[in-house]
DNA sequence: ACCACGACCTGCACGC
DNA sequence: TGCGTGCAGGTCGTGG
């Protein structure tokens, strides 16, 4: 068990793999349900909660439920009080600090707590509960054709998907003289790669931070857009990282987290080369990286 | 067109 | 002990 501060140095937060894994969490229990009751306690998130929630979604079933970047889309189709092709999208992000749990009708829903702000009944009484501290997330109903909304219009390609590939970074860098963290970072170069992973997937790449996006090799491109991927797909596999604020959609605190290279190790020793790893600060962000290893 | 940075928000660690 | 300060971080919006 690490000491206390270094708990508090590693408080991960929800990027991609925590999300993907709220989702995986979520579906199995509430797709094929429809809303029968929508409770809004607190609607000042990043946006106001509209006020027509309720209405939006009572007796509209959940048939899909999506991640777009750290987006998750519950696709609702009007099956009361008759059943029609009318679709529709809850989108909801988690923020910083943002959760998402399912609590099955099997137990009695718990008493709210302190930043509990949205619960979402269905049909068979289970409920999806949205808790968030800071109120850095959202939730918006998007009508279809929902990803011509301005939130989802604009992104760039999936991590996971052929289209990130290193020809694609390389012509999407090709005239940004900006770091490649801060590019990593950017939702229209690629989604999903927040501080962390963008610290770890840039170590493993063997890629200095601050280093300019458009003077890097294909070759070290390459290397980085399999470093992205390993470093999502193990934290993915590890059921996200977990921490302080974020409990997945169980509500099982994670102990799973990724053996980070750089990310919170600023001062330690390198762990491939022995070398101290330096800290900078880059966007306003905490970049670890090591010198022996990263160029 | 591009880029840097402020703002949003709470909880916690830290120093005086 | 208690208080003030800074930091954590996703991402939109703004100003350069």
């Amino acid at each position: 068990m690490p000491g206390a501060s270094t708990l508090a140095a590693l408080r991960p937060m929800p990027e991609l793999p925590e999300v993907e894994t709220t989702l995986r969490g979520i579906a199995s229990h509430a797709v094929g349900r429809t809303v029968s009751e929508v409770r809004v306690h607190e609607h000042r998130l990043r946006w106001p909660i509209p006020t027509d929630l309720p209405e939006r979604l009572i007796g509209r079933k959940l048939v899909r439920l999506d991640r777009r970047s750290k987006y998750l889309l519950f696709r609702l189709r009007q099956v009361r009080p008759v059943s029609s092709d009318r679709e529709g999208t809850l989108l909801v992000h988690l923020g910083m600090t943002g959760s998402l749990r399912w609590y099955s009708a099997d137990a009695a829903l718990p008493a709210r707590r302190t930043h509990d702000h949205v619960d979402i009944r269905f049909d068979d009484d289970g409920v999806l509960r949205y808790h968030d501290p800071r109120r850095f997330g959202a939730i918006l109903w998007l009508d279809d054709p929902a990803d011509e909304h301005p939130l989802l219009a604009k992104l760039g390609p999936e991590p996971f998907t052929p289209e990130f590939n290193a020809r694609y970074l390389q012509q999407a860098l090709a005239s940004r003289s900006t770091a490649i963290k801060l590019a990593l970072m950017n939702n229209a170069v690629v989604v999903g790669v927040g501080n962390i992973y963008a610290n770890e997937a840039l170590f493993r790449a063997g890629i200095r931070p601050t280093r300019a996006s458009n003077r890097i090799s294909r070759a070290r491109l390459e290397r980085l857009v399999e470093a992205v991927r390993q470093t999502l797909s193990e934290a993915i596999a590890k059921g996200g990282s977990t921490l302080r604020d974020y409990v997945d959609s169980s509500g099982e605190p994670g102990y799973f987290q990724l053996d980070y290279f750089a990310y919170g190790r600023a001062g330690l020793p390198c762990r491939v080369c022995g070398r101290m790893l330096r800290e900078a600060r880059l966007g306003g962000r905490a970049t670890v990286f090591c010198t022996g290893c990263q160029r």
